[in-house]
DNA sequence: TCAAAAGTGTTATCCTTACACCCATGT
DNA sequence: ACATGGGTGTAAGGATAACACTTTTGA
C-alpha cells in the first residue's frame, strides 16, 4: 500500500494517543491596556491561558470553543477565529517519556467587557505582563535594554558567517535602528527569544539554546506549557487584522470617543498614534457614525460620542484602522 | 471543579476517539495554470488531497508533513504553511453514528516542479477544475451564469428581511456588478455555494440547503469529504499572501522572464494585469535581479532571464508581487 | 511586413504622513 | 490663564493605475 493510499478515512488512523485541547486568547480592552483573560487558581501553579478538552457533542470546532468560552466569561463573545495549531513532540516534554502527543488548537476570541465571573480562577491581565517588550506606546521599553543585549551575545558568538545570519534574523523581527518599530512581529520576536534562550520556558523544554539558563531573565512573565508562544501568536494575528477588518469595535462599548477608540487600537498595537490623522482616516472609511450625544468626562473640551457602523460588516468587509505602514520612520513621542 | 481547572495536562484529556490526520495542499504552478496535486488510485473512488496520519515520530506538525510529501513527490518542498485546523462533526457523516471525531490539519506546500513520482496514484491537475468560477483570466467565466442564476433564486426565495441579507451576503462574496473581481474570497465563495446547496457535497454532507440536489451541477468536480474546503482555503491564503510575502518565487524556475512571472501570479490570482505596471512594481520593489542572460524562446523579442534575489527574504520579508487593489474597476479584457 | 512580445515614458489620482493651527471645557 | 483634549486645514511625497508609444525578434 503507497503511502498516498492511507488516507482513506479510517484507514491507516491508528495513532498513539492524540490528546487534543482547545486553548483561547480572550481578549478585552480598556484605553489604557489590552487585557487577556487568564487562570490561576493558586500562586503555586503557573499561570496559564483557559483552555479546555475538544468535546464530542459539538458540531464545529468554533462552536465548541465558543459555548465553552462563553460559560467561562458569562455573556456572548463578539470574534472568534481560529489562530493555529500546536503540536509539537516537546509540548509537555516533562511529562514522562510517553508516545502521545498533545495538540492544542489556539482560538482568538475578542468581549467587549472585562469582568470574568467569580466563580472561575480567571483573571484580566495586561498582555504586556508577558511581552513588556511589545509595549512601545511610552517610546522604547525598559526591557528592551536587556533583549539587545541578549541578541547581541548571541550574534557575538557565532562565527563569521553564521553571523551574518544571525543579524539578519534579528532584524527581521527588531527592525533597524531607524525603523518604525512593527507591532505585527510579535510571534517572531517572541519565537526569536525562545530560539537564543532569553525565555525560561526555552531550557524548561530542553531546547538547544545560546544563553545559560541563569540568561533567560527579562523582567516578563512565562505561561503554562507552550502558551506564551500562543498568545504570541493571537498578539501578532490580532495586530495584523485590525489593519484591513474592523474587528477593534468588537472591543469597544456601544457608544465612544474617537480619542477612546483610538487609545484601545494603540494598546493592541503597542505604539502611539497620530490624533488628527488617525480621526480623518476612521471617519473617511465610513466606519462610524454620529449619535447626537457627547460626553464631557473627557479632561478637556467636550467631545461627540460616536458609534460603529454595522453597516461596514457587510458593505466593506475589508476595512480596518488606520495604522502606519511598515517601513517609515520609527514613531516619535509627538502626539 | 470548575471548568477551568479542567485545563492542567493529564487531566480531563478524556476524549472520544479523535483521529487526526494531515491533509496537504500541494501547489505548482505553469505559466498556463496553476497546479495542485491530487490523489485518486482507480475512477472509482473520488479525486482527493494527499493526505496522511499524524505520526508520533515527527518533531513538529511541521516537519511531519514536509517529510511525507517530500517522500510523495520526490523532491524537497521551498514553503511550507499550516492553513486550518477542520473538524466539523459532519466530517466522514457517513462513517456511521459513531461519537468518534475526524480532525484534520490543512497545510499549504510549494513546490517549483510538476512531475510526481510514477509509483504513487497521484497527479498534477489545474485547480481551476474545482472552481471554475475563479479563473477570471479571460473575462468571466461560462460558470458563472448557472452560479448567479444559482444565487438570485436563493435570494429571491426569502422573506424581505432575510432577503436583504442574503444579498449582502452573495456581495461581499462575489462583489457588486461593476466592483473588480476580488480573487482572494475565493473560500468566501466556496462556503456560500455550499450553503446554499449549490455543490453536491452539502447535500452529501445533510447539511441543510435551499437549493435541490438536481441544482448542485456546477460543471465542477468535487473532492473527497471536505477537501474541496480544504483547497479553497489554500487558494485563498497565496492569494492573499503573494501580495505582501515573495512566496511567487517558490513556484518559479532558477531563471525566468518577467512574463513568465507575470503569468504565474495571473494564473494563481485568476485575473489579469497590466504589463508594463506588474514590471516595473516587480523590479521597483527589487525583487529580481538580472542574470545577463537572454532567451529568444518568447514568440517575440527576445527577453532578459532574472532571477529572485534571496536577500529579500531577509531585508524585507513584507515585499509581495503587486495586485491591483480591491475596490477599483474590475479588470478589462486588455493587456 | 506583420504579429507578438519586450520594454519606456508620462500623467492623473489617491492615500499617507506630517506640520500648523484653532476651539471648548475644567481647575 | 493654562492645561487638556477636541477638532480642522493643507501641503509634500509616494504609490497606483491607466494610457500612449517605441523596440526587437521570428514567421
Amino acid at each position: 500500500m503507497t503511502r498516498a493510499t492511507r488516507q482513506r478515512p479510517g484507514v491507516g488512523t491508528a495513532q498513539g494517543g492524540v490528546t487534543v485541547d482547545l486553548s483561547a486568547v480572550i481578549v478585552s480592552a480598556s484605553p489604557d491596556g489590552p487585557r487577556v483573560l487568564v487562570h490561576q487558581p493558586d500562586t503555586k501553579h503557573p499561570v496559564a491561558l483557559p483552555s479546555g478538552p475538544l468535546e464530542a457533542r459539538h458540531r464545529t470546532l468554533d462552536a465548541g470553543l465558543r459555548s465553552w468560552v462563553e460559560e467561562l466569561v458569562g455573556y456572548r463573545l463578539g470574534y472568534v477565529e481560529q489562530l493555529y495549531t500546536f503540536g509539537d513532540a516537546n509540548r509537555h516534554a516533562s511529562a514522562l517519556g510517553q508516545p502521545s502527543r498533545a495538540l492544542s488548537i489556539g482560538y482568538l476570541a475578542l468581549v467587549r467587557e472585562s469582568r470574568a465571573r467569580k466563580d472561575h480562577d480567571v483573571t484580566w491581565v495586561s498582555w504586556y505582563r508577558f511581552f513588556p517588550w511589545e509595549d512601545w506606546r511610552h517610546g522604547e521599553p525598559a526591557v528592551m535594554a536587556r533583549v539587545r543585549e541578549g541578541i547581541a551575545g548571541w550574534i557575538a558568538e557565532a562565527p563569521g558567517d553564521e553571523r551574518k545570519h544571525r543579524e539578519e534574523r534579528a532584524r527581521v523581527a527588531f527592525g533597524r535602528p531607524d525603523d518604525r518599530w512593527n507591532e505585527e512581529m510579535a510571534l517572531e520576536r517572541y519565537e526569536l527569544l525562545y530560539e537564543i534562550g532569553l525565555v525560561p520556558e526555552a531550557h524548561r523544554d530542553g531546547a538547544p539554546c545560546w544563553a545559560p539558563r541563569e540568561a533567560a531573565i527579562l523582567e516578563a512573565e512565562s505561561l503554562l506549557a507552550d502558551h506564551r508562544r500562543i498568545l504570541a501568536t493571537g498578539i501578532s494575528r490580532l495586530r495584523g487584522k485590525i489593519k484591513y477588518r474592523p474587528v477593534v469595535f468588537e472591543l469597544m462599548p456601544p457608544r465612544f470617543t474617537f480619542l477612546q477608540l483610538q487609545r484601545t487600537v494603540e494598546a493592541l498595537a503597542g505604539i502611539e498614534l497620530h490624533k488628527p490623522n488617525f480621526r480623518r482616516l476612521v471617519e473617511h472609511q465610513g466606519l462610524v457614525e454620529e449619535t447626537g450625544a457627547v460626553t464631557s468626562n473627557t479632561g478637556g473640551r467636550p467631545a461627540r460620542l460616536i458609534r460603529f457602523r454595522r453597516d461596514v460588516l457587510l458593505e466593506r468587509p475589508a476595512s480596518g484602522v488606520g495604522l502606519p505602514t511598515t517601513n517609515s520612520r520609527r514613531n516619535s513621542t509627538s502626539n
